[in-house]
DNA sequence: CCCATAACTGTTTTT
DNA sequence: CAGTTATGGG
């Protein structure tokens, strides 16, 4: 195991240390993820565990099959797949897929996002005749959240009786709703799991036993339920390793709470804490600022990072005139920054909210460099995705009338809400669901007309589960397209809107087309459970595009270059609280998160505020953040222009191939591209920098030289 | 009873 | 500016 030696004296202990609970302290860029990674690569190499003896927790599904990557380098062991890599939420999926009989629900389960909450929810309102303007359904939203992560059930809201009656009469319902529909919210993965386990001790010995080791990734976002969750699993074997850093709590709008890492040795009392306070991935300066700002704050355990990595540039600030130029200056300067040689994946814009992101997409585009949004209006939430998706639920599970209701009129069949209201108010009367009703007593309930189309529907929805049995989830979504008519009413339809959903639709095709190809249980219901659960469109080739983020997405990634946007009283720190212990609490957890912002940076950092900011619309005049301020003047530079040579960068300059591209190209060449294939050149700007192609298969486009790195062939 | 257009309203962050 | 609800025509 000569990668060992890679490790500092901290660093290795946190790895040799298998046995017995251990709290790693890690900073931010200590090399946290790579201490995770050789843990498990050492136990599995020293034959202590087999890889089914692991349970390795990640924040996210990405940072998972990152982890599984680069641990599979390591090791040379066979069944590597079946040890347990997955967020909290997988893991619990996981595990209830095979157990949820045990406690009074179906193992073929479908899980409802947040959308689909809403949904619900808003229908318990209607149901228990709750006006909406005199409760508020984000507030109950969260409320329901907050008591599942704290496993408290509706009844033990009864006998608290603090809360709103009305608020646990539709806690109540809506659980109900959720079990008749056959489903889990997120929350309800956590709460039933730990459900099995309290109330079957045997399934929790056999899985005690089974998980040896456990380790867990980002500790200080985990909730209540989460942490009672290792608490139990860890219970017999005691081989519990927590990795975290308080600083970097950015979650407790979810229910995380920074006690579960600052109380870890309480809960574990023989445990062992080490700390990990070399930084190796900012500069000193970038590293500095970071400091300065973090200790701003209370209630955290004081320590201070340092690095032996170079001084660096200072930070740049510029003050923009309104979020337009703002946007400008931020793509005229990763223009520059691509073309002294910094390859674009190595750019980060990050930014508060994602209504930020248009901005900077816009001015992108009109620059003509590659840039990829992550996360945002993510791909399956759109309406036309999940219009699909309902129908394959229903596949899966008729029962599920909340996606009933969805497509019921979706392409529009002529089945109106007085229809649906009926249907609903019938089906609660019979206690069936709306697909029993409608298939059972269609005929007697409605008039001819109406039951016709309603029998319609049905048929349809049959025919597609009659024929889904023998196909591939691809085919499944091509017969769902094509029977319910969808594809060919976008198509048809002369708004341009439509046009981009039905190719979005085709993504969801090819989504579907990489699943299979990546996944052993290649099951329609496997499918809709890894969308659930967060699945990455193309993650596959690691394209080269600037990266596009809110602060939140980008934990755990670094960059070379990271521009830190929309630094504004009102917007970073953005602040809602009326109460000033609120307020403060508030107000350190958004200081937390500028701390990871800046920390993502490696050797650069770029600041810029607007000081005007149009808000709905409006113009509004704004004031520059206070974390700017608490950043010592003598690491910043204030500027006024986009950034052009970057001295630090000269030496990367990759001049020999960006020289070669650039003389050789001409007008009327023909040329090959990595993805976009082959095409013929149509223009090049006067600089040489940019170049116009128009492709065989994917018509024209704009490209920078400095990165496109064509071949010419003829 | 259904569909299209007009007012209206409200913005964190996410598994 | 967008996404959803009130309103009137068909």
């Amino acid at each position: 195991m000569e990668w060992l030696k890679e490790l500092n004296q901290q660093q290795l202990e946190a790895v040799l240390s298998t046995e017995g609970p251990l709290l790693v302290l890690a900073g931010a860029g200590s090399g946290k993820t790579r201490v995770i990674t050789y843990r498990i690569a050492y136990i599995l190499n020293m034959g202590l565990a087999k890889p089914s003896n692991i349970l390795a927790i990640t924040f996210t599904n990405k940072a998972a099959d990152e982890m599984k990557e680069r641990i599979k380098r390591l090791v040379s062991v066979e069944s590597f797949s079946e040890m347990w890599v997955s967020t909290f939420h997988s893991a619990c999926a996981r595990i209830l897929r095979m157990e949820a009989h045990n406690i009074g629900f179906s193992n073929n389960f479908i899980i409802f996002d947040m959308q689909d909450r809403h949904q619900l929810l808003k229908e318990c309102f209607e149901r228990l005749n709750i006006d909406e303007d005199r409760l508020e359904l984000r507030y109950v939203s969260r409320q329901i959240s907050n008591f599942k992560n704290m496993l408290i059930s509706p009844s033990d809201i009864y006998k608290e009786g603090k809360t709103d009656p009305r608020v646990a009469e539709i806690y109540k319902l809506y659980n109900k709703l959720l079990k008749e529909y056959n489903a889990f919210d997120f929350d309800d993965l956590l709460y039933y799991t730990i459900m099995l386990f309290r109330t079957n001790p045997d399934i929790l010995e056999k899985y005690q036993q089974k998980f040896r080791y456990i380790l867990v990734d980002e500790y200080q976002d985990t909730n209540y339920a989460q942490f009672y969750l290792i608490y139990l699993l860890a219970q017999k074997h005691r081989n519990i390793c927590v990795v975290g850093d308080d600083d970097q709590s950015i979650y407790s709008f979810r229910g995380a709470n920074v006690r579960n890492i600052l109380e870890f040795e309480k809960v574990f009392n023989d445990a062992k804490v080490i700390k990990l306070e070399k930084n190796y991935r900012s500069t000193k300066t970038i590293l500095s600022a970071a400091n300065e700002v973090i200790k701003n704050n209370i209630h955290r355990k004081p320590k201070r990072l340092w690095t032996e990595n170079s001084e660096g540039e200072k930070i740049y600030l510029y003050p923009a005139f309104d979020e337009v130029d703002e946007a400008n200056f931020v793509s005229m300067s990763i223009k520059n920054l691509i073309q002294s040689g910094i390859k674009p994946s190595e750019i980060g814009v990050l930014y508060r909210t994602n209504a930020q992101s248009l901005n900077f997409e816009n001015a992108l585009s009109a620059h003509a460099i590659p840039y990829k949004v992550v996360g945002s209006l993510r791909f399956f939430e759109r309406k036309e995705v999940k219009d699909i998706l309902a129908y394959l639920r229903l596949i899966v599970n008729p029962h599920d009338n909340l996606s009933l209701f969805r497509v019921i009129n979706v392409p529009k069949r002529g089945i109106g809400p007085s229809t649906v209201e009926k249907i609903k108010v019938l089906s609660d009367e019979y206690g069936i669901s709306a697909y029993s009703l409608l298939k059972e007593r269609g005929v007697l309930e409605f008039d001819r007309r109406t039951y016709f189309k309603l029998n319609e529907f049905v048929s349809l929805l049959e025919d597609i589960r009659t024929e889904a049995e023998t196909k591939s989830v691809v085919e499944v979504i091509k017969l769902v397209l094509d029977k319910t008519k969808y594809m060919e009413t976008l198509l048809s339809s002369k708004n341009e809107e439509d046009f981009q959903r039905a190719k979005n639709l085709e993504q969801l095709i090819s989504a579907a087309a990489m699943f299979e190809e990546e996944n052993e249980d290649k099951s329609l219901q496997n499918f809709l459970n890894s969308i659930a659960l967060s699945f990455e469109e193309d993650d596959a080739q690691k394209e080269d595009k600037v990266m596009l983020m809110t602060v939140h997405a980008a934990k755990g990634l670094e960059f070379d270059v990271v521009f830190l946007t929309g630094l504004e009283e009102g917007l970073f720190p953005l602040l809602r609280a009326e109460d000033t212990i609120e307020m403060e609490e508030e107000l350190e957890e958004e200081r937390r998160l500028c701390y990871v912002a800046i920390t993502r940076a490696k050797k650069f950092l770029v600041l810029t505020y607007a000081n005007n900011r149009r808000v709905f619309g409006r113009f509004s005049s704004r004031q520059r953040s206070c974390f700017v301020d608490e950043i010592p003047a003598k690491y910043i530079q204030q500027i006024y222009t986009p950034l052009r040579n970057v001295n630090s960068f000269d030496t990367q300059l990759n001049k020999s191939q960006q020289n070669s591209t650039k003389t050789t190209l001409a007008v009327g060449d023909i040329i090959q591209h990595n993805k976009f294939g082959i095409g013929k050149i149509l223009s090049l700007s006067e600089d040489l920098n940019e170049v116009l192609v128009d492709f065989e298969k994917y018509g024209q486009k704009r490209l920078l030289l400095s990165y496109a790195n064509l071949k010419k062939i003829g």
